[in-house]
DNA sequence: AGGTAAGTGGGGATAAGTGGGGAAAAATAG
DNA sequence: CTATTTTTCCCCACTTATCCCCACTTACCT
């Protein structure tokens, strides 16, 4: 399970160092995919392969099923840690989540989440400020 | 299992490059055909036949069934994968796509999609202004 | 304070992607 | 049926990107 935030740089061949803690479950390979909130989502193969065989059952006769197998598997990438415990993360997926350099690593229990640093840090003071309302949210949750 | 989306080009021959990470699953040969959204679908011989059969059992009844599938299975065509990795798009299928040069391949998990670039720029600048269905929908799917 | 491991940067080998020429095959015309 | 043209396929060559390895710096642990 994925637990904690970390600070980490992209270089210029788009290559992402995994935090230390993470690698052991990712030696098998990962699949980043876009996210929500303009970040990028990593889940385990194994995690990836029940998401997408649910995605791939949608009827693409439907338009709006289509669109969103499109962004979702389309969207996604396999990717493999090299010796140095860094992926690279495809061009297309960073300019999605407008991450530059400076970017967060941070688990969420079954996946983690790559963020710009600027964007990050934007959206947890929005998030804070906003935290009384959700916590209210939560509790119909039952959390 | 074919994800993620490569940016490619069709040269003076009409020939098209197949990302390497999508090669292994097609050296038995593919078949492409025309698709939904002005895009063109790529399937294994072996996905091809299950679709086919699916396809010709449609009732013959319903007009539009009847122009769905005669769309898939006459626009059809099987293709090989040359020593560099390529395959020969017939004329008739990059008109249909409107692909001149510049494409995107996407993997759909059972299937790729091949876009002329500029029309699939198009289209997914369109689907993520719809996000919040999305989000909804990944909920659903217990993401 | 020293040793070890993590994170980062960069160079070189290798493979992927692309373009073009020429041979073989097919199609068309005489 | 032969000759000519056109198309298809195979091969070679170049450019660009990817991968692998090495090395340095920084943080952490003892």
């Amino acid at each position: 399970m994925f637990i904690g935030e970390y600070q980490h740089t992209v270089d210029e061949k788009g290559r992402l160092a995994i935090p230390v803690k993470f690698r052991r479950q990712l030696v098998k390979g990962a699949v980043v995919t876009r996210g929500l909130d303009s970040c990028l989502f990593v889940y385990t193969r194994e995690e990836w392969k029940k998401l997408a065989e649910r995605l791939s059952a949608l009827p693409f006769s439907q338009a709006n099923s289509r669109a969103f197998a499109r962004l979702m598997l389309a969207g996604a990438m396999d990717v493999d840690i090299d010796a140095q415990g860094r992926v690279v993360l495809p061009e297309y997926l960073r300019r999605y989540a407008g991450i530059a350099k400076e970017t967060v690593v941070a688990g969420l229990y079954n996946r983690l989440e790559i963020w710009d640093t600027a964007a990050w840090e934007k959206y947890k003071t929005e998030t804070e400020k906003n935290s009384t309302d959700i916590a209210e949210k939560l509790g119909e949750l039952g959390v």
